[in-house]
Formats: C-alpha cells, sequence, structure tokens
DNA sequence: TGTTTTTATGACTACGGGTCATAATAAAGC
DNA sequence: GCTTTATTATGACCCGTAGTCATAAAAACA
C-alpha cells in the first residue's frame, strides 16, 4: 500500500482493480440481458445474480441495492448517448444541421437502445432524493446529462453565428426547449409502438415515423432567423 | 332483478350501486393520501386499507391489484384533464389563442394536481401489455387520452381555418407534435422543481418558468400560416 | 324466523429485496 | 513451505408487502 513497496506488488493491485471493474461490468451485462427478457420490474435480483454467475451475496457487494444497479445502466447508456453527441460536434456544418443531426442521433440511440431510454424514464421516476444526492453513480448520469445539454447549447450558438437560427432566444432556454421537446416526442413514439394498441393512434391513422421529421421542421421553423 | 319485480325493489340496488361507487372513490381518496404522503413506491395497500377504513380483503373486493388502484386515479386525473379542456373549445377565439390556452390549462393542471401527473407517469410505465390491453379501467384512461388529443385537433382545425395556423400541416400529427412537446416540457420542469438539485439547471441558471411561453412561442412561430 | 346470497375480514402464503455468519481464497509474514 | 491475517464469496435466512382464502357478518329474501 505504501510508495516503499516493491513495484511486483502495484502491479498485482493493479490487475485486482482490473478484473474487479470487469466483474462488475459483467454484473450490468446480466442485469440488461435480464431486464430485456423480464422488464425492468420483473427482474429480480437473484435472476440477475445466476445470470451473471455470482451469488447474490457478492452482487451486493458491488451494487448496494436494486436502485444502485439500474442506476449503473443509466449511466452507461447516458455515457453512450453522450458519446454520439459529441461526435456531432465535430462535423463542420451550420447550427441548425447540427441540430437535426443531433435529433436523429438521438432517435438511432433509443430506437437501438431502447432499453437504456427505459432506465432513463426509471431513473427519474426515482423519488428518493435523499438516495440521489449521495450516490456517486447518480452523480455520473447528471454530469453526462448536463454534458449533453451543453452539446445543444454549443450547436444553437453556432447557429446564431451563422444566422441559421434566430440569436434573439437565449441558448441555454432553446436548448432546454430544444431536449424535452425531442424527449417528448420520443417518448410518445416508444409508448405507440410498444403497447401497439395505444389509443391515441388507433383509429387515428397518424404516422408516427413522420413525428420526428415534423417536430424538426416545426422547431427548425419556429428558431429560424430572419 | 326481473322486470316483474316491484319498485322498492328496484330502487334498494340503486342505493346499493350507489353505495358501492361511493366506497369505491373513498379507497381513491384514500390511496391519494397516502400515496401524496409517502409516494407512489412506497405506499402499501395495508397502509390504504387503514387510511380507507377497509380491511385489507375489501380492498380487492374493488379493485383486483396495486396497478389497477394506481391506474384508477390515473383514470380520475385523466377525466379531470378533459373536462378542463373541453372547457376551453367552448371559448370564442382564434385557433392559435385556444392551443396557447390549452397549454395553460395543462400547466395549471400540472401544477395544482401533481399527483395524477405522476399517475400518468406510472401509467405509462407499466410494461404489461395483456393486463392494460384487458383491464377496463385502462381503456377508459385511453378513451380520456383519445379525447384530449381530439380537442387539440379541433383547435388546429380552427386555427387552419381562420388563418392562425398554417394549413398544409396535417392536424392530426400537429396535434401529437404540441402534445408530446408539452408533455416533454412540462415533465422537465417538473424534474427540475421536485430534485432541486437536479443537473441541467444547476450551475445553468435557466428560468424554468421560462420554458412554457418560450415552447408555445417557438410552436406559434413554427405553426403561423403566412 | 330460517335460508340463501352478498359482502367483509384478517390470518396466512408466496416471493423478492436485502443481510450476515461462515467459508473459501489470496496475500503477507516467517 | 507453513501460519496468520485480510479480502472476497456464499447462500441460508430475515423481513416486509402484495395478494389469497376460509370463515364470519350482514343483507336480502321467503
Amino acid at each position: 500500500m505504501t510508495v516503499s513497496q516493491k513495484k511486483g506488488f502495484v502491479i498485482r493491485i493493479g490487475r485486482k482493480e482490473r478484473e474487479k471493474r470487469q466483474r462488475r461490468e459483467s454484473i450490468i451485462d446480466a442485469a440488461e440481458e435480464i431486464i430485456l427478457e423480464r422488464g425492468f420490474d420483473a427482474a429480480t435480483m437473484d435472476e440477475i445474480a445466476e445470470q451473471s454467475e455470482v451469488s447474490k451475496g457478492t452482487l451486493y457487494l458491488y451494487f448496494e441495492n436494486k436502485t444502485a444497479l439500474y442506476l449503473a445502466i443509466c449511466e452507461r447508456g447516458s455515457q453512450k448517448l453522450n458519446d454520439r453527441f459529441g461526435e456531432v460536434l465535430t462535423t463542420d456544418r451550420s447550427g441548425l444541421e447540427m441540430i437535426r443531426a443531433l435529433g436523429e442521433v438521438y432517435l438511432t440511440f433509443v430506437r437501438e437502445m431502447p432499453l437504456y431510454f427505459q432506465a432513463f424514464s426509471h431513473y427519474e421516476a426515482i423519488q428518493d432524493e435523499e438516495f440521489l444526492k449521495e450516490n456517486p453513480i447518480a452523480k455520473q448520469c447528471k454530469e453526462h446529462a448536463k454534458q449533453s445539454l451543453t452539446y445543444i447549447v454549443r450547436c444553437l450558438q453556432v447557429g446564431m453565428q451563422d444566422g441559421s437560427i434566430d440569436d434573439s432566444y437565449d441558448p441555454k432556454e432553446l436548448a432546454l426547449l430544444v431536449w424535452s421537446c425531442s424527449r417528448g416526442v420520443v417518448q410518445m413514439t416508444q409508448l405507440c409502438n410498444r403497447k401497439h394498441d395505444y389509443a391515441l393512434i388507433d383509429d387515428m391513422d397518424v404516422d408516427l415515423n413522420a413525428l420526428i421529421p415534423l417536430l424538426l421542421k416545426v422547431l427548425e421553423k419556429g428558431m429560424k432567423g430572419e
């Protein structure tokens, strides 16, 4: 543990750390599989333990409770989404075009990995504020969310610079708005797709796939600079 | 039971029906109180039974399970919101103005009765499709949602008639969009208000109260006819 | 009043989240 | 190597809560 200890020892500590993280990840993998099969609520810790080839007790060695484990899934998801958002920022486009790209990235993400989207909803449904305030994984999730929002702000700022977006808006407010609306629309889409008999669409015959392009169209017109 | 039976009997049946409904309502009342105190997840059926001055067994005579009871709360909420939406339609305003009014009604509703808003989220989180498909209360909820959406469609149609809204849009699609966005924004607002340390606002200093007006502003500009 | 039907009850069961005494394994000291 | 100490793993167990059911009370009826 102390600095005076020989190199070999330090290396071995490194390996242990690595193995520990690996096992943690494999538990999250297992949890994801089980949740995909059974759903968030129906999934049990016993099932997850079995799937991850670990005893129940060990599970609780890595995650203080079920919520913490689910938060970890959330954290993974927000990390992934964040990375994809970041990539958009590296491309050379107008602000408005980047906003559209972010929207498409978001939609693709949710389509490809609906589990993470569900996990986000789960996270938001957590009532216990104390837990959220203390838990380090929750803090990570927050960090990622903040980061994502910042990406949107940046795109809007670029758009205001290049004239593709009306610069009389407050970019931060507008970013929050874009974010909220996208979430709302995607949520609705998911909802309608999942239970295919969901009231709103039944005899309404609206094409859900048209909803996101429509959002972009309306938002763009609403945000466009003169 | 048969038609030949004397009046007194029929009247007594009526009274029993009435009492049964009343008790059902009082159970829902109790559930709402407990949930307000403890939250949806922490609330137990025993607590609710005690609060409604009924045994646990009786509770299950009126609601097949906890989810059904929660659905009943949802049904109540959607009924109330629906009524308020309906009132807006009776006023004499331009389509765009009515849309704004609906937005305000919605926001007021959520502010006054956050419990119902939470109940809606709960409803949407239910994974068991079979249950939702069979349950009559769920069907009612759906009916209300459909009705609300129709109100929005009507307002948009009026707006397209009076020229306040661009009539090249499909009113149904646009209604779904307006609805989704509003939900998204309100959800975000609720989220940020609840856990006051929610990542997005912390050091962003965005005024949440400005978010809904901003939504209306952007939507209006985006939907406006030339 | 006696009989049947409806409604109410709370002890009980099943099940899942979470714990903890104990065991296995690995590291350190000699 | 062998012993001692520290770390990590285990699953039997505890406890709270959703949901059940045999029994009782009440109401309707004859």
